[in-house]
DNA sequence: CTGAAAGCGCTTACAG
DNA sequence: CTGAAAGCGCTTACAG
């Protein structure tokens, strides 16, 4: 590899100027910067990024970005957030000449997490923390906190970490979920929720309960059934509610493989959907959704959204300390058949 | 931040000791290397990344991976074997304490790609390279080798690069899913191709035409039709072959959309599935395979692999060159009830 | 517009 | 076992 000073000798000039073309400064004379160029053509000379970065100090950037999954990608099914928040993510950074770097937790032990290098020894411009509905953050959020690299965190609202942070809004697409099925005319509304220990179910749950004390419906806990996300858990669930319910009537389930199984019993139990039963899941994963007869109803979150919104914090983030925003990003409804006795439930 | 310096002069060393215990050399006294550490806990020193790959020279390591994409991730469907590839290069890179850089090709102009900035500057030990069915390799390919960094393909094989790749045998897969169709009992086997056009798609077809020739079967050009990997293309194809055709036949598709489009076809011809047609898809796209009936019987890449077996290569490759070695991974039949006349069709 | 020189933070022979 | 010193490749005031 041929470094500057190799160059400035071809060229016979002194290493400075060589360095100001490299760098596109201005004031080198036509014929000198001429030579330099093709010198640095027919040598294939590539600036020593190291050297740059050192003699630049603290001002040198990686232009990278660290994100750190909760995870090895490896444990994410295709459809899972993760994939869509590193997409968003990396078209974000394209625009910007930066890249991502990929790193991942390894839970070694309870609570004990190997941190990947990414982390320590400052080499990215900025950290991207990617939590799951489940993930006790604690321990990693308070190992980030110690370096000085900007850190937001993307994923489900949770506890409160006093980091920026980019979130979906589980209680308000909730709210619009419940509001939609008694909009379609179902005069009761159940839910089956997750686990209410993750605060993201917690979450889908008020904003459910919301919905019907804001249209003069009494919150009846006979209609709440608790499920882990599973789509037995779903099925279980529904059967439970079925004791207790008649058609016609809504469910707001907190998840799409727990939609499916609520709708796998539905059908055997010869409730009619969505003449009889409406049913609106939560994720839209995509194999889920068009695996169902009728198609089913989901709230899609905006994941690509929120990593692009985190990384254009990251970049653009002010090196005061000014208080650490929150963005809360609302989701779309994706109201298909199973949802709307109206629209023609067949497709 | 701290530097060697300060904190050598802290302890009352001077830089040598410092840096010796920072690297964990043997060679200092009990004592020093007690205070050393104590300082360095306290000042929270971080060792200066930049500054150490400098002194090191070429053998700095950046102990990262680059990941080229042939587009932003943004572009790729959750299934695609793009996310595939990298969930298993991730997981090779973090035993050996190495991350993963992404980067992605923008096409600018018909042949013009911008390179992302990662294949410039020696910044990454290794470049993966993943090509899809489709893509021209050529541009990309020739500026990657005028680099000194090692590069190893990962994708569909196509032509020769006389790059070291790691590839799946599409040939010897459809050779394996046309052998099972006629295996099942289907007495004929036709076939619905992808463009042919596309390296892998041929690939796909030579396979399937050698199951028949060493079965006896002599190739039948009237049931060879193309489609474009669309689930109405393989539906307009499907139809094409019934002209000719009449049950009881086996299909082998070429992709899992075409072969949903051709089950579709099949149902509305009232040509019954599996017990007067067999079908096998190409790619167990999870959300395809569970969505049709009877469940769609597919072959599955080893993606995961893919990307482990590349990282591997990448981070033994010696410095010598060998000529580059290609690895054609073997990929798995996944038979469900579109081509299991024996086996309840109804699953 | 151009060159000589200092120095970024670190590692590594080289003496002691 | 320990320290003084050179130098990795580059940038940047500073003189001219």
């Amino acid at each position: 590899m041929a470094t500057l000073k190799e160059i400035a000798r071809e060229a016979g000039v002194s290493v400075s100027t060589v360095s100001l073309v490299v760098n596109g400064k201005p004031c080198v004379s036509q014929d000198k910067r001429q030579r330099v160029i093709e010198i640095i053509r027919a040598r294939k000379y590539v600036p020593n990024y190291a050297a740059r970065a050192l003699r630049k100090r603290h001002a040198a950037r990686t232009y990278a970005i660290g994100v750190l999954t909760p995870a090895p990608l490896i444990a994410f099914s295709s459809s899972s957030h993760v994939y869509r928040i590193i997409a968003g993510a990396e078209q974000a950074v394209k625009q910007k000449k930066y890249h991502l770097v990929l790193g991942s937790l390894e839970p070694l032990a309870e609570g004990i997490f190997h941190l990947p290098r990414m982390l320590e020894a400052g080499e990215v411009d900025g950290i991207l923390i990617i939590s799951t509905a489940a993930l006790e953050m604690e321990k990693i959020v308070g190992s980030v906190a110690s370096f000085s690299t900007p850190v937001v965190l993307c994923g489900y609202p949770g506890q409160d970490f006093n980091l920026p942070s980019v979130l979906i809004d589980n209680e308000k697409a909730a709210y619009e979920a419940t509001l939609a099925l008694l909009k379609s005319g179902y005069p009761k509304v159940a839910t089956i929720t997750g686990p209410l220990s993750y605060p993201s179910a917690a979450a889908r749950l008020r904003g459910y309960r919301l919905a019907l004390v804001e249209n003069g419906l009494f919150p009846d806990e006979t209609l709440v059934e608790e499920g882990d996300f599973s789509e037995l858990s779903g099925a279980e669930a529904m059967k439970r509610l079925l004791r207790h319910l008649t058609p016609p009537f809504g469910v707001f389930v907190a998840g799409d493989f727990m939609a499916k199984g609520a709708l796998n019993v539905l059908a055997a139990s010869g409730v009619r959907v969505p003449e009889q039963a409406g049913v609106f899941g939560f994720d839209d994963v995509e194999y889920v959704v068009q695996s169902t007869k009728p198609a089913l109803s989901s709230v899609r979150a905006p994941w690509e959204e929120v990593g692009r919104q985190a990384v254009s914090y990251l970049l653009a983030l002010p090196s005061s300390g000014t208080a650490p925003p929150t963005i809360m990003l609302p989701c779309e409804l994706k109201v298909r058949g199973s949802s709307n006795p109206n629209g023609g439930g067949s497709c």
